[in-house]
DNA sequence: CGCCTTTGACCTGCGC
DNA sequence: GCGCAGGTCAAAGGCG
């Protein structure tokens, strides 16, 4: 990949470290920040920390990257993975999940915040948290509702780049592709090809902006990168793959 | 030959 | 109960 691909490829996998299966309880050591990233991304070890604190857990989170800056977006999302955690983390008075990051605690990242185009802002508010393509349906009628069958772990996070398919570390493969609507672009689907690991991640582009790419996992990964490189065979040398090890 | 992507059909859940 | 939309399956074809 070039260099800047694989810069946005490094992103991600700060974020989605946690999902991680070696996770440990403590959030610290999956906070560990990727060297490259961690000038760029001050606050986002903070965030993420307080976030798994607060909670316990360690899903919800959505950033947005945008050719190397990462910063909060979309503040008080509202990542319900099930009813116990739905209660808090739907809740708009709960410091639970990230439901601050828009108001005080997010003053601090707010100078990197707005650096985000408040239309890509909206738009992906709307594509992805509170339009018809969300598995939050509900909320702006006051309904808790209902999401479809969720269970597992979720993270989400935008990235501005030219590939559908950032490298994490981990190995894919396909199932699936959907016109969703409302949207220009397909959503497309796809799952870890490790063995007993469910986990899968959806890819969409944002209609407003082709460029910037909605990636959400879902479900914990039972291996490393690095070991699903060595299963695999794969020279094993991306960034984000080496990155993983420091988690 | 094996793995992957593509794509249409089918299934399931949610709103009305 | 019905219709819509999202999510998944599985067959077919392509590629290395």
């Amino acid at each position: 990949m070039e260099g800047s691909q694989l810069e946005t490829a490094c992103l991600p996998a700060a974020l989605y470290a946690p999902l991680c299966p070696y996770t440990p309880p403590s959030p610290p050591s999956f906070l560990a920040p990727l060297p490259s990233l961690q000038h760029k991304l001050p606050q986002l070890p903070q965030l993420v920390h307080d976030h798994a604190a607060a909670t316990g857990t360690n899903h919800g989170v959505m950033f947005s990257s945008d050719h190397g800056c990462l910063y909060p977006l979309l503040p008080g999302i509202p990542f319900c993975l099930d009813s116990g955690c739905g209660a808090a983390a739907c809740d708009d008075d709960k410091p639970a999940g990230f439901a601050h990051l828009g108001s005080a605690e997010a003053d601090t990242s707010a100078a990197a915040a707005a650096r985000v185009d408040s239309e890509i802002a909206a738009a992906a508010t709307a594509t992805t948290c509170h339009g018809p393509n969300s598995w939050w349906k509900g909320t702006e009628k006051g309904k808790m509702k209902v999401r479809r069958k969720m269970r597992e772990p979720r993270f989400c996070f935008q990235t501005r780049s030219d590939v559908d398919v950032l490298d994490d570390g981990y190995k894919w493969r396909k199932y699936g592709q959907k016109v969703v609507k409302n949207s220009l672009h397909p959503r497309s689907y796809y799952r870890c090809t490790h063995n007993n690991c469910r986990v899968k991640k959806r890819v969409e582009r944002l209609s407003e902006d082709c460029r910037m790419v909605i990636t959400t996992y879902e479900g914990r990964h039972t291996h490393t990168p690095c070991s699903d490189d060595a299963t695999t065979g794969a020279a094993g040398d991306h960034t984000a793959s080496c990155a993983f090890t420091s988690f």
